[in-house]
RNA sequence: GCGCUCGUAGCUCAGCGGAUAGAGCAACGGACUUCUAAUCCGUCGGUCGCAGGUUCGAAUCCUGCCGGGCGCGCCA
């Protein structure tokens, strides 16, 4: 901060921008004299005013006066000499319009900060988040998309914010299907799987050959026997296959501007030497119970079709392990041997009974120690226009890559340039995925992604390519705001919001919450850019605007990039 | 049968304990000697599935009902 200019009001966490926090703390003490207890401001933005506190309409009853008159008694006496006005205003809210100096010299301290005015976190945590678990030998498909855009965003989001996010990319390697894809390898020689592009067409080939041919079918159940027995040959194709996919994945994760790397790969198979000592555990805690020949643990609160309590089988009655198995390991390993504190599962929602029950069982087996919180981070599913499952005319679901390439396709009818073609076409995709409620189901609509107006992923990046193309104009400048305009004002207030929406998507996991505001802020951008002119404004209000544009396109492009999606400079 | 979840404008969705329920699309009407009008402004449009309950206050919480989706022992 610059020597001689006023000290900003700071609040008592030490975050300056937060004029939320600021506000509550200048009407606590007030609260807390007139209602003889500490009581929660519950500042909220409000249409009537900046912000609202409705904090005293609760108290009126248990302290026999009107809402109105606690309202005026606490306004009397909060100290908000440079900070805001207030106005008792209904039933008994207290509006607080925020001194437009005091927005200004916010905004002016933010422009100043590398991070936007959003601390990191003093309490970092070990976050494993567990998402996008393709499987090994097969293509990524729609039914992929929404765990690995929704993880990815959580991840950077809590990364950024200061977590240490370990990222966990449960791969489908390990199961009895890869017998038949073994076998099939063998049949189709050294070359069987060389391009991702073959990888569906070489599933469903082993996999009509399993169902069609009785030798391959024998042939398939004796590689599984030496697969799991550790047979050097046969796990020397498993380790082609596997890389094979592997190559093929993260291609496709760049494609998609996905932060998954190599190194995030923690398949099904890296488990295995962990099951039977996760039986062994199990076992010695007592919670292991025999039942039609699986061992099965039978958490408390769980009913089947029967009204009988309902199994986790963690050891199957052929004596191989489950996914059930593999998931406890998994937790276990990343409690004990990764230190996570905090344990993250982006599935779709059909799987919220299993996760609530590997959780119990976890729990009873003393794997969720005090501190060490899981949460099944559920998501709808995607539906095509016709309001059922998104699919194919064929019913197949549909692939990722095809998905991408008709996006791109479509978008290059709004940019020309490849690579911009290809970042609004993925954006487009990625934003509509991250734009609503991530527990909802939502319609893939490609006319209504591909939309330059209304809440879209093209509509945010037209907003900042027109941000990028006035800073071009514009030349050097010094960032320094001040108010002039009504819609300056509302454009700087909705700037200084940006720090509890990043922290409301970390608390929440909604990252739908920063596409909403991020809409808004752009939606706000474009009246001011209506309604201001900018370069030919006179000296002082010029360089405020560029400011503000300044300031929207720093939080458009972070917010977008929490967000997974690419901010080209010019469309 | 039991459990979970969702029913908000014609359509797609926000809002999830606070004031007169908000956007976009569609419909209609305006604004281009433009800093990217691929935009912006305005009008029209809703017994928040239904019925009770809790509360000073309910789209929001609770109960029941109706309707859709999903799950319910060896697939993940």
């Amino acid at each position: 901060m610059a020597p001689g200019r006023p000290a900003f009001p700071r609040t008592v966490d030490g975050s300056a921008m937060n004029l939320e926090a600021l506000l509550s703390a200048r009407l606590a003490p007030a609260l807390a004299e007139v209602a003889h207890a500490a009581v929660d401001p519950a500042v909220r933005r409000s249409q009537h005013a900046d912000f609202q506190s409705g904090a005293v309409l609760p108290l009126a009853r248990g302290l026999g006066r009107s809402p109105r008159e606690l309202a005026e008694a606490v306004t009397a006496r909060a100290d908000l000499a440079g900070v805001a006005h207030a106005e008792v205003s209904g039933p008994g809210f207290v509006n607080l319009t925020v001194a437009d100096e005091l927005i200004a010299a916010a905004l002016t301290d933010v422009a100043g900060d590398a991070r936007l005015g959003v601390p990191q976190t003093k309490q970092p945590r070990t976050v494993v988040l567990d998402y996008s678990a393709p499987n090994i030998a097969k293509e990524l498909t729609v039914g992929h998309l929404r765990s690995t855009v929704i993880g990815d965003a959580l991840a950077r989001t809590l990364e950024w914010l200061g977590h240490d996010v370990i990222r966990a990319n449960h791969v489908g390697d390990w199961g009895t299907a890869f017998g038949m894809l073994i076998e099939h390898l063998l049949d189709e020689g050294a070359t069987g799987v060389s391009r991702a592009a073959d990888l569906t067409a070489f599933y469903q080939a082993a996999r009509a050959k399993f169902d069609a041919d009785e030798d391959f079918r024998d042939r398939a159940r004796l590689r599984v026997v030496r697969l799991q027995s550790g047979d050097e040959e046969t796990l020397g194709l498993w380790r082609s296959l596997v890389a094979e996919s592997r190559r093929y994945l993260l291609s496709a994760y760049e494609r998609l501007g996905v932060t998954l790397t190599e190194a995030d790969f923690a398949g099904e198979s890296g488990y295995n030497d962990q099951l039977a000592s996760v039986v062994d555990e199990l076992d010695a805690k007592g919670l292991l119970v025999a039942s039609d020949g699986a061992l099965c643990v039978f958490p408390e609160g769980f009913t089947g079709r029967d009204g009988g309590p309902l199994p986790l089988i963690v050891r199957k009655s052929d004596g191989g392990f489950g996914y059930a198995a593999t998931d406890l390991a998994a937790l276990r390993h990343r409690t004990r041997v990764l230190g996570a504190t905090r344990l993250l599962y982006v599935v779709g929602a059909p799987q919220r009974t299993h996760f609530a029950m590997v959780f119990a069982v976890a729990a009873a087996a003393g794997w969720l120690p005090e501190g060490v919180s899981a949460e099944h981070v559920p998501f709808g599913s995607i539906l095509g226009t016709d309001g059922r499952m998104f699919r194919t005319r064929s019913g197949d679901s549909v692939k990722l890559a095809a998905l991408l390439d008709e996006a791109v396709t479509r978008a290059s009818a709004l940019a020309p340039d490849p690579a911009v073609a290809a970042a609004v076409g993925v954006g487009a995709i990625k934003y509509a995925d991250l734009a609503g409620d991530r527990r909802s189901d939502y319609v893939f609509d490609w006319d209504r992604m591909l939309a330059l107006t209304g809440n879209t992923g093209p509509y945010l990046q037209y907003a900042y390519a027109r941000i990028r193309s006035i800073l071009d104009r514009a030349g050097a400048f010094r960032p320094a705001v001040r108010i002039t305009h009504p819609a300056e004002r509302a454009l700087a207030l909705e700037l200084l919001s940006f720090e509890p929406v990043v922290e409301s998507v970390a608390a929440t996991l909604e990252p739908h919450r920063l596409a909403g505001y991020l809409y808004g802020l752009a939606s706000l951008y474009s009246t001011f850019y209506e309604q201001c002119p900018v370069l030919k404004a006179e000296d002082g209000v010029r360089e405020s605007r560029l400011s503000l544009c300044l300031l929207t396109g720093r939080t458009l492009r972070r917010g977008l990039d929490l967000l997974g999606i690419a901010t080209p400079a010019h469309l």
